[in-house]
DNA sequence: CTTAATTTGTGTAAAAACAACACAAAATTA
DNA sequence: TAATTTTGTGTTGTTTTTACACAAATTAAG
């Protein structure tokens, strides 16, 4: 009767921030077909395995890293050619992730594992690239309703580094005045009393930190985030 | 090496509108562990079919439409138990269509397709009610960035209908001056030039149509559709 | 130790968008 | 011919957004 011959994978595709510069993550295969091609982190779901589980598991296994932010970003499945000997469906995950807290090793099926500038991909095998693409948008137009950029900060961040995120990631000025009085008008942001000096030079600025309870809470008293300015 | 047992099937959410009610469309199955129970329409995909050929020819089969808006919703892929010989994935899509424009009819695999209103949907078989709340969700959240209403539409239409249409679905009311305002604003909105009573009494109202190739040329100049008023 | 350079931090005013609101016109029904 | 229903239209006050510049705290260089 059902006589389906299609695997099912699934794959992330993980963005990094660090110094105004987004990454994505990519490891370099060890086996099969496309061997030491880059390709994003991913793999077969067993039987018995949710799809995110499966996801956390290739991202551990191949990368030794732990998200900040997962969800869906969609399913791909017309990759008839993926392999020769069956058809593969993959569904892909969009992740975030604070690069500075893990340091990448590549473990069990994977080669190697590497950040790339968005900007500077190399040409990855399957469809990948184009789940890149799909992502980075997604990404951008993710930023501006919802507060996800924080995931991609450490915990205590500058305001300037937020403002450098927003301004790199869309690709676009920010005034500086009206994004603090926006963001602080959220009051998802709280300031601590820490202040430090990171650059080499300047005068040292406050630290902050993202409020995740009281936008949890805000977001059921219909509280709407968004940052859409010139 | 890779031993999955698990299968892929497409299901459709396939969204209606007539008179101020929204329709959700739902198959009774023929065959199956599940006989008689109402699901969504859908089912697996062929070995070589891109799965969105999937929904729309499990959409003809099964009830003999075709949409007029369609797009991938998500995977749904923890649903173990759906069958007891493998585990079942669905990709669910989303769709809109014009009610008017079919006549519903069962055909090969179903044995009854009707639509239900959104609000008064009855329980459905696997995991069915929950693809339907977040299509319905994804419904909502869309009418107010991207201009879909219309195809839920005639071709042309009073400005009173989409009016309604927006009250309805996004369940609060509209200012009719400040609405009418703003869509005449964005320009992809073009008067015809007949006239109609449809209602019983009451003054007749112009014609309008929804102009898309206006619309997608706006998108290049970064046009952003944008419907949010109070 | 003084000056230049760098980065943080802050307020105001003009312009644009949004919200609130009421009545006349064209038709049907009683 | 009066009552009812539905379409169609502008203005004003309020809120939000944009544009814009200079002082304060530090480091680096002379």
């Amino acid at each position: 009767m059902i006589d389906q011959n299609i695997k099912i994978a699934v794959d992330a595709i993980v963005f990094g921030y660090e110094k105004g510069t987004l990454y994505v993550l990519a490891v370099q295969q060890r086996f099969g077909k496309l061997a030491d091609r880059w390709v994003l982190p991913g793999g077969f779901i067993l039987d018995d395995e949710p799809l995110i589980t499966a996801v956390e598991r290739e991202l551990k296994e191949e990368a030794g890293i732990t998200v900040n932010y997962l969800e869906q970003l969609g399913t791909f499945g017309d990759d008839v050619k993926r392999d020769e000997r069956f058809r593969v469906i993959s569904v892909a995950y969009f992740a975030l992730v604070n690069p500075k807290n893990f340091v990448l090793k590549a473990d069990t099926d994977a080669k190697d594992a590497k950040w790339f500038p968005v900007a500077q991909v190399p040409a990855l095998g399957y469809d990948h690239n184009e789940m890149v693409k799909l992502a980075h948008q997604r990404l951008k137009s993710k930023l501006t309703y919802q507060p996800i950029g924080f995931d991609l900060l450490d915990h205590e961040f500058l305001f300037s580094d937020l403002e450098n995120l927003y301004c790199s990631i869309l690709e676009r000025d920010i005034d500086r005045r009206n994004f603090r009085k926006k963001i602080l008008s959220f009051g998802i942001v709280k300031e601590t009393d820490k202040v430090v000096k990171i650059g080499a030079s300047g005068r040292p600025g406050k630290l902050f930190v993202f409020d995740k309870p009281k936008y949890h809470q805000l977001l059921k008293e219909n509280f709407q985030f968004d940052i859409r300015f010139a």
